[in-house]
This record gives structure tokens, C-alpha cells and sequence, in this order.
RNA sequence: GGGGCCGUAGUUCAGCUGGUUAGAACGCCGGCCUGUCACGCCGGAGGUCACGGGUUCGAGCCCCGCCGGCCCCGCCA
């Protein structure tokens, strides 16, 4: 037999049609008489009958199918008879009337039913990969994302980019996340590290004079797993050459609207949202906000800096920072319900949590008596809060008291669902700090990497004041995810050395580490810059999944291995002899 | 490296204060059933309670260890 429709076509107007479909067995109702097939593929659900009227010889071998069966069937496509339409099925008012059975392949019982909305261990999902992936959800997922790299490369391949591919046998790198190595069999001792992203490659390139390179790269950390974290994942990885950093963004805000339209048919709204690094601290209290939510965070500091209230005074006198949120019409809680926020808040590393309700009788608190009426009338004006809101306090050193803010934040969120379901709001977060020090190194080190270019009228102070410098860096966030970063880069080696010599790379080692960038740089290196977007995480935000393995073929468990292929795996003594490798477990 | 949750039938789970023969639903197997689509009805099989120790007259349950899965902190330029 060979296969002529798929299992999702047939509508009223193929009535009478003959054809030949292809698939898994879904489900069997068996009435004795009359035997229901619902017949699976990647398309769709058609539902066979068997006949023993008609076809008695075919009706007995239906008898036998069982789940996942692979079988071929031939027949006419019949209306289903009145009153037996079923409009959950695309192809429910029709039916095929089997002529002709061909089992392809019987199956053995899967071990889980293949549908969704059935729990299933992530161990046997994951073991039984192939199985899983035949449920709907999961091979929608897949298809998802598929569509975005379709419009992704649509896009890109409109807009003059080329799709060049890098190296994954590369060259280990300081900075960074940790790499993963491969040993060299031709050079014994030495090692390739796979690539954390192509960052120098695609640099290379526009010294190359590609000016638009873009590529779909895999890219690898050997660092631990999250929920929306694998240790290799997907990269849609871009630079251009002669562009500042406003026509990158406008470009990606472009790109996004094309793979929104073409995948959720959604109308993006534009331009995103910006707030400058500092804003989004200060406001959010991170540095990927989620804006779906308002609860925006206030410093109060010097609103409560003449209060009697100790827990305060306390931590302004120490050089603390008071800051505030109104949780709005949560006046309410019970005194039990507040005890757990302030459990949430120590949970974030808060020493307390102070609370104000705002009645209608006046505030109520346990710290009343040390703001005092006046005071607390002053700060909910200041916050614009109103009656039968709440208002939270957490005093402490400037960085905690964010974090706590910013945890607190999207907790509160979540706990009392102020998250609008369907809506997806961007937002550009800009000028990082070039620079962060490292307590445990002792040293500068890059926030995004040591090939961002700090802002010109910064860079006179990166021997000066360091912290102070700003970076033509970018992230893109996505509903409180961070989906995307880039920036423009250096593209003049004595701000490259200047920017390793800060880090403390000496000249001999930023030599011998990345002495092909640094003499790249002297053959007419371009301006560039680019970005690189997490491909994962969209496909993650853009399918609803609460996991990056569900948006992945065959992901890793929390422990890196692979449990339908059992990788990592010990290797043979004669592998080893070949890399000139010995192995020894140190604990 | 650290914190937390989980592991009982093929699957998802229940299993009381440690006490008789470890249960349910779905699935599976057999039979009946000609309009079902969560088909229905009757019957049946199916257990290394993850694994290893310990406490106890007695452990699925308590203790220690260990393996595995998940979530989080650290880590992730």
C-alpha cells in the first residue's frame, strides 16, 4: 500500500474519496460488531471503522490491533452518521470505512498513554524520549520552534545576513563559564574546549568584511542545570559591521514581530520598553525585570530617616537603604498571611519585613507608634497608596534589600496572580556596568565580556574609576526572562588591551589567549557589534512550558546525562590509549 | 558544594500511631457487545514498597547511608 492523505485532511469534501492512511494506532473501541479505530500521525486523528459486514477478514485482524501499532489501512471516506459527529475531532464529521488492513509494525503496551494531561515521570519521559514526543503538546512544541527558526531565518536572509557556521572544536578561553573539553588525539595533552558561544568567531568575520553574519549555533556550559537551563543550548547568534547600538535594536524589535506574527499570529506593539540598568534596579530590583506587573519598588530612605522606628534608623545610620511596595487591596491579610510573607522575605535573605495597612479606620501596624500618623500619611502619599492597600518595608544594605524587593516582587506576583495570562511584554535593559568586582578573584571582571566596547565618553575613566564605566550592552527580557544580550564591541586593539589589562590580563597572556583578535584588530576591523537570543527560552515563553526540556528534542536531566542514550558513559582503554589519557577520580 | 520535595502494580497515586493477606483508578489480558470517540458490561493477571544497612517481637511507615528524578542557592563572561 502506499500512503496517500495524512491523518488530519480529511473534511465534508472528501466524502466518497478512496485513500490510504498511514499511522499509529491512538485508541481501539471494539463493539464486537463494529470495531472504531482512531488513527494517529503527525497531522491529525482520523477515525477507521471495520465492518464485519463489509470486510469480515479485515474486522478480524482490527480485532487484534492494539496501541501504537504502526499499520496502513485503505478505504473510502464515508459522513459519519447522524447525531455521531464528533466536533473535537478536525476530521469529526467523517470516517474511514476500512477495505484494507496492513499491520506495518505491532507495538509492545507503552509504558505511558500517549496524550497530554497524563502525568508522567520526567524518568520515563525521558527514557522513553520517542514516546514522549509523539504527544501532541510536545510535538507542537517542537513545530514552534521549528516556525521560529523559519521566520528567524526569513528574516535574517531579507535583511542581507549570511549564515556562516563556526567552529565546534575551538580554543578554550578564559572568562566565562566553564568549558567543556575534548581531547586532541593528534596532539596529545592538548585539548579543543566546544564553544561557549562563537562571540570570536563572528567577530572575526565582520574583520572578514561579511558585514551580516547570523547562525543557528549550539553553544555549551558546563555549568549546573535549572529549569530554563541546559548545558548545550541554542543560539540565534548575529553581528553586524558599521551599525550603532539603536539599529540592532530596532532590527531585533523588527525580527520579533515577524516570528510573533508568523507563530502566535500576534501583533507585537512597538517600541519595546527600555529602562536603563540602574532604573531597572532600582525599580525592580533586577536586572530582568518582568513588567506584565506593576508592584514597582521606592526607596524611602529619606522619608523615614527622622522616625523612631530602630529596625530603620539602625540601617540608614549603617548606610542601608529603606525601600518600599504597595501591594495593592491586600489590606486584608491576616496577621498569619503576613507572617509567611516575612518568612518569603527572609527566604531572600530579608532580616524582617514591615508591613503597613492602610484602613479605612487610619493605619495598622505594628511599627504605628514609631512612624507616627503624620509620618505614615507622608509616605502613602508618596507611594500613592490608597485605602485598603498594603504597604511593605525591608531596610537593609542596598544590594540585599533589592534582591529581597526583586524576589518579593515576583513572588507576590505568582502567590497573587497579578501575572495577566497571554501578554508579552519586552523590554530592552540597557548601559550595564562594564565592570563588576569579584570578591572571591580580587579583580575587575567583565559583566557581559571582555570584548564589549564601554561607552566613549567612559573610557577615559576605565584606569580612573572603573566601576563607573558603562557598556554598549544591551539584554533583551521577556516577561522577567532574559532572552537576549549583546553589545557593540571593541573593534580597536589598544582599547582591547587597555579594557585586558584592566581585567588583569597581562599582554603575554591576552597574547597568547587571544593574540589572533587582538591582531585581527589591526587589519581594518570594522565597527560592530551584535546579539545573541536564547532560542530555548523563547521557544519556552512562546509554547507556555514550564520546562526548557519540553521545548528540546532530547534535553539533559538536572545531572547532565542523557537518559535515553545513557551519555555520559565511561570509554574503552583503547580510546583513551588513542587520546594519551589516563584516568583518575580525585573526590 | 549546599538546601528542599519525591521514589509503593505497566502508569498516577492512597496506605492512619510501626501490627492480619499492601489497596484504588487508569492501563494490560480473556469474554460479551453494530455507532463509539474517557465506549459499556463481566471476569482475570499483575508488587525486589528504588537500593543497602540499622532500630524493633514486628518496618512501605522510624533512623543512617546510597542511587535516581525535580525545584532552588552557589555557578551560568
Amino acid at each position: 500500500m502506499k500512503r496517500t492523505d495524512d491523518c488530519g485532511r480529511f473534511r465534508k469534501s472528501d466524502i466518497g474519496r478512496t485513500a490510504t492512511l498511514m499511522g499509529w494506532v491512538q485508541s481501539r473501541r471494539d463493539h464486537g460488531g463494529l470495531i472504531f479505530i482512531d488513527l494517529r500521525d503527525r497531522e491529525g486523528i482520523t477515525q477507521v471503522v471495520f465492518n464485519p459486514t463489509l470486510s469480515p477478514d479485515i474486522h478480524k485482524q482490527a480485532h487484534g490491533l492494539r496501541s501504537e501499532d504502526v499499520i496502513a489501512v485503505h478505504g473510502q471516506v464515508e459522513p459519519r452518521p447522524a447525531g455521531t459527529v464528533n466536533p473535537q475531532l478536525s476530521t469529526g464529521e467523517v470516517e474511514m470505512i476500512a477495505e484494507d488492513l496492513e499491520i506495518l509494525n505491532p507495538a509492545k503496551t507503552p509504558p505511558f498513554p500517549i496524550e497530554d494531561n497524563v502525568l508522567v515521570s520526567e524518568n520515563l519521559r525521558l527514557k522513553y524520549r520517542y514516546l514522549d514526543l509523539r504527544r501532541p503538546r510536545m510535538l507542537a512544541n517542537l513545530k514552534r520552534r521549528h516556525q521560529i527558526l523559519r521566520a528567524v531565518r526569513n528574516f535574517l536572509d531579507g535583511h542581507g545576513f549570511i549564515e556562516v557556521e563556526t567552529p565546534h572544536l575551538t580554543k578554550s578561553t578564559p572568562e566565562g563559564a566553564r568549558d567543556y573539553l575534548v581531547p586532541s588525539r593528534v596532539n596529545p595533552g592538548q585539548f579543543y574546549a566546544l564553544p561557549q558561544s562563537p562571540q570570536l568567531f563572528k567577530q572575526i568575520l565582520m574583520v572578514a568584511g561579511m558585514e551580516r553574519y547570523y547562525q543557528i549555533a549550539r553553544c555549551f556550559r558546563d555549568e549546573d542545570l535549572r529549569a530554563d537551563r541546559q548545558p548545550e543550548f541554542t543560539q540565534i547568534d548575529l553581528e553586524l559591521s558599521f551599525v550603532d547600538r539603536e539599529e540592532i535594536l530596532l532590527l531585533m524589535e523588527a525580527m520579533l514581530c515577524e516570528v510573533f506574527l508568523a507563530v502566535k499570529g500576534i501583533h507585537l506593539q512597538t517600541p519595546f520598553s527600555r529602562l536603563s540598568y540602574p532604573e531597572a534596579m532600582d525599580r525592580y530590583g533586577t536586572d530582568k525585570p518582568d513588567l506584565r506587573f506593576g508592584l514597582e519598588i521606592h526607596d524611602v530612605s529619606s522619608l523615614v530617616s527622622d522616625s523612631s522606628f530602630q529596625v530603620f534608623q539602625e540601617t540608614l545610620n549603617r548606610k542601608g537603604v529603606v525601600k518600599a511596595m504597595v501591594l495593592g487591596g491586600k489590606a486584608m491579610l491576616s496577621r498569619k498571611e503576613l507572617d509567611e510573607l516575612t518568612e518569603v522575605a527572609k527566604g531572600l535573605g530579608a532580616k524582617g519585613l514591615a508591613w503597613v495597612k492602610v484602613s479605612a479606620e487610619g493605619f495598622e501596624s505594628p511599627i504605628v507608634k514609631f512612624l507616627g500618623e503624620p509620618l505614615l500619611r507622608k509616605l502613602s502619599g508618596a507611594l500613592s497608596a490608597k485605602t485598603g492597600d498594603l504597604l511593605l518595608f525591608v531596610a537593609d544594605q542596598l544590594k540585599t534589600a533589592r534582591e529581597v524587593m526583586g524576589g518579593l516582587r515576583v513572588q507576590l506576583s505568582e502567590r497573587f496572580q497579578l501575572i495577566p495570562a497571554d501578554q508579552f511584554h519586552f523590554v530592552w535593559v540597557t548601559d550595564f556596568p562594564l565592570l563588576e568586582y569579584d570578591e572571591t578573584e580580587q579583580r575587575y571582571v567583565a559583566m557581559h565580556h571582555p570584548f564589549t566596547s564601554p561607552l566613549d565618553e567612559d573610557l577615559p575613566l576605565l584606569e580612573t574609576e572603573p566601576r563607573r564605566v558603562r557598556a554598549k550592552a544591551y539584554d533583551l527580557v521577556l516577561n522577567g526572562s532574559e532572552i537576549g544580550g549583546g553589545s557593540i564591541r571593541i573593534h580597536r586593539r589598544d582599547v582591547q588591551i587597555r579594557l585586558f589589562k584592566r581585567l588583569g590580563i597581562e599582554p603575554a597572556s591576552a597574547q597568547e589567549k587571544f593574540g589572533f583578535l587582538l591582531e585581527a584588530l589591526e587589519y581594518g576591523a570594522p565597527p560592530h557589534g551584535g546579539i545573541a537570543l536564547g532560542l530555548d527560552r523563547l521557544a519556552m515563553i512562546l509554547s507556555g512550558a514550564e520546562s526548557i526540556r519540553d521545548v528540546i528534542a532530547f534535553p539533559k536531566t538536572q545531572k547532565a546525562t542523557c537518559l535515553l542514550s545513557d551519555a555520559p558513559s565511561s570509554a574503552t582503554e583503547r580510546q583513551l590509549k588513542e587520546l594519551h589519557i589516563q584516568t583518575e577520580i580525585v573526590e
